[in-house]
DNA sequence: CTCCTTTATCGATGGATGTCGATACTCTTG
DNA sequence: CAAGAGTATCGACATCCATCGATAAAGGAG
């Protein structure tokens, strides 16, 4: 019985949640509970690829450039984010199966965890 | 404020988020973003009817009751839960609706629900 | 190596938040 | 009305957090 230390989204509304998974799950939501890391999730996501360029980012956000660094570093540690050198610049690319994974924690108990996919 | 609860869940990951929706967005993960708040969520939506007395939520919390009494109205302002008197004692009830709404916002862009079912 | 660009880290600060004890409030019962 | 039980509010405190300016670190161009 080891601690999931990745898998932070023990589905809350189906199984009565101790005090590590709540605190996992919590931080995971914490991550995204930002208006400006929402934002950047949100831009991010509507690039091709779903990757952009920090040089991208800072503008449109209108937050300064250490705190927009903040924010990815937030992101990526949470495991929504995952960066790649390009030279001089720094990438950020979407990890889809993460926030799908989050997502599916707020799964209410109606609902059939019918929710493969046939990719 | 017309956007207290009702419309915070603009879809992050399909739209470029704007700041209103963003500070939307987060005030409502914000308030699931907290173990105690979690565990009430996971607590509440075990219990037969999905509701719950006050009474019956302090001691498995193992928070003083001013702390539950707290995080309860977070919920409750999140529009998550929903209060409604019996007698003496006081029970909340789990709002799917707006559980549901959240795990939407969510969504993948590459999963649209655009093969909807019917109406 | 030196200069420039890009990004991350550091330090400080103002504000938000979780927690609890004390207390007020609400409803039922006698 | 008085008493008691259940719940909410208040006030205080400690901690966390978002933000920014200054600065360091990493890499490319000459």
């Amino acid at each position: 019985m080891r601690r999931k230390g990745a898998d932070c989204c023990a589905p809350l509304l189906r199984t009565r949640l101790g005090r590590d998974d709540a605190e996992a799950l919590a931080s995971a939501f914490k991550a995204i509970a930002d208006p400006g890391r929402l934002r950047l999730l949100s831009f991010i996501a509507g690039q091709p690829g779903a990757e952009a360029c920090v040089c991208h980012l800072v503008q449109p956000l209108g937050l300064a450039q250490p705190t927009v660094s903040h924010h990815l570093k937030v992101l990526t540690e949470a495991g929504l984010l995952a960066r790649e050198r390009r030279g001089t610049w720094m990438f950020y690319r979407l990890v889809p199966e993460r926030v799908e994974a989050l997502r599916q924690a707020l799964a209410l108990p109606s609902e059939k965890p019918a929710a493969k996919k046939s990719a």
